[in-house]
DNA sequence: GATACCAGTTTGGTATCCCAAAATGGTATC
DNA sequence: GATACCATTTTGGGATACCAAACTGGTATC
């Protein structure tokens, strides 16, 4: 693998992993330093990671993309638009095994299964749906938004409860798809992303302080 | 303006201005000579349209990216979902006054008008109705498929019975968002993007061994 | 004539160097 | 003690040097 794609995909991950906090200033020259890597390999992955949201410019240097209340409720309607038209679409051709697929992933947390996996299960469930749909516009655009969404669903207070509500809306969604019921399955994606984003705002509202005493930056609506 | 800035702009112009032919291979040592900049701005240049897809990898180098009639089918159903969803917002909260200033876009263009300035307003149409819905996801949505379609609308054979025809249909869309009417602006809007999509597929299919004479490439559908 | 092979060239990936602008920190002045 | 000012350092933007891999064109072999 290329120096740039593993510096990219490093860097990534220690943003979304909360390693490197919201806010926070980065220099090229750290960059370097901390992987190994010159400044050529580290400008492209800035620039790519520039255009995922992930990180931004400030004046002349870098900084990692502060947590921002008013941005994650206005990706919320950017989601519901791109998910319930990937999810219309597949209610017209998907097949159940492919259904079945989807279905397994949720299937696949449980009780014993790490907080780290039903993140990842959480987002995958939204961005697989939305391949089905066999857009590669509205997939792409699933995934970026799950990708910007990333590390505030990682900050979220969730409890147990509201998991669980989660998985069964998730399952709701996908019963109704498997009955290619377009109509039902928009509604319920609909009403799911509206309530996860309610739960999400709420919860980092609430929380803000204490996320700023943590020294993550985050932005009001 | 900076050197990177300044290559990135150049490079787009002449690639949606089809002085680099889609399906034309580039090499960084090229546009470094043909731009005065060393490789450092260029691969960023070249960093940024890719994302914007207008360039693409081909093995180890860059190629500038086919006008694909697949993808074009695929972004019109995008469009579709950000469009409408966009227009469904403004009409919740647009002011008649910021209406107006849309409809004054249409109006500058008459008979004298070059079709250049043509294209261009009827691109700018759609990405500024986007941006009155006040959400950035879905005018950045909007902007960036019109970017992608540029191109293609370009090579487009549209008669003037045509060009008028989507002018009365943006008119009409105005006219419904401006009295708030969002099913109505909905369902014209949606109509408007279908029915280009397939006037713009038709006429490159038809077309298409025209292009590739001039040394385009067109991918089929 | 087709094909396998090899030297030379081109090209993207990377590292490094230079520079001007911005940030930093210490000092003199009031 | 606050502030204005200057020397120093840091930093991103840009240019260039180097390399390994890919490509090219020609040649030898069958």
């Amino acid at each position: 693998m290329s120096q740039m794609q593993n510096v990219e995909r490093q860097l990534r991950e220690m943003i979304l992993g909360l390693e490197i906090g919201p806010g926070e200033k980065l220099t090229e020259r750290w960059i370097e330093g901390r992987f190994g890597a010159s400044r050529t390999p580290v400008r492209a992955a800035l620039l790519r990671l520039e255009t995922e949201g992930l990180v931004g410019r400030d004046g002349r240097g870098w900084t990692v993309s502060p947590i921002n209340l008013a941005e994650l409720e206005q990706i919320a309607v950017y989601r519901e638009a791109v998910e319930v038209a990937a999810v219309r679409l597949t209610c017209t051709h998907a097949e159940s095994s492919t259904i079945d697929v989807i279905e397994a992933m949720l299937d696949s947390c449980d009780d014993n299964t790490p907080r780290e996996e039903w993140h990842r299960v959480g987002m995958d469930f939204h961005i697989e749906l939305a391949r089905l749909s066999g857009n590669e516009f509205l997939f792409r655009a699933v995934r970026d938004a799950m990708t910007r969404l990333s590390r505030a669903r990682w900050l979220e207070v969730r409890d147990e409860a509201a998991l669980g509500r989660a998985w069964a809306e998730h399952r709701a969604i996908l019963a109704a798809a498997r009955l290619g019921d377009a109509d039902e399955a928009a509604r319920l994606l609909s009403a799911h992303i509206v309530g996860s984003r309610d739960r999400l705002v709420t919860s980092l509202a609430n929380d803000r302080r204490g996320l700023r005493a943590r020294g993550f930056a985050v932005v009001a609506a």
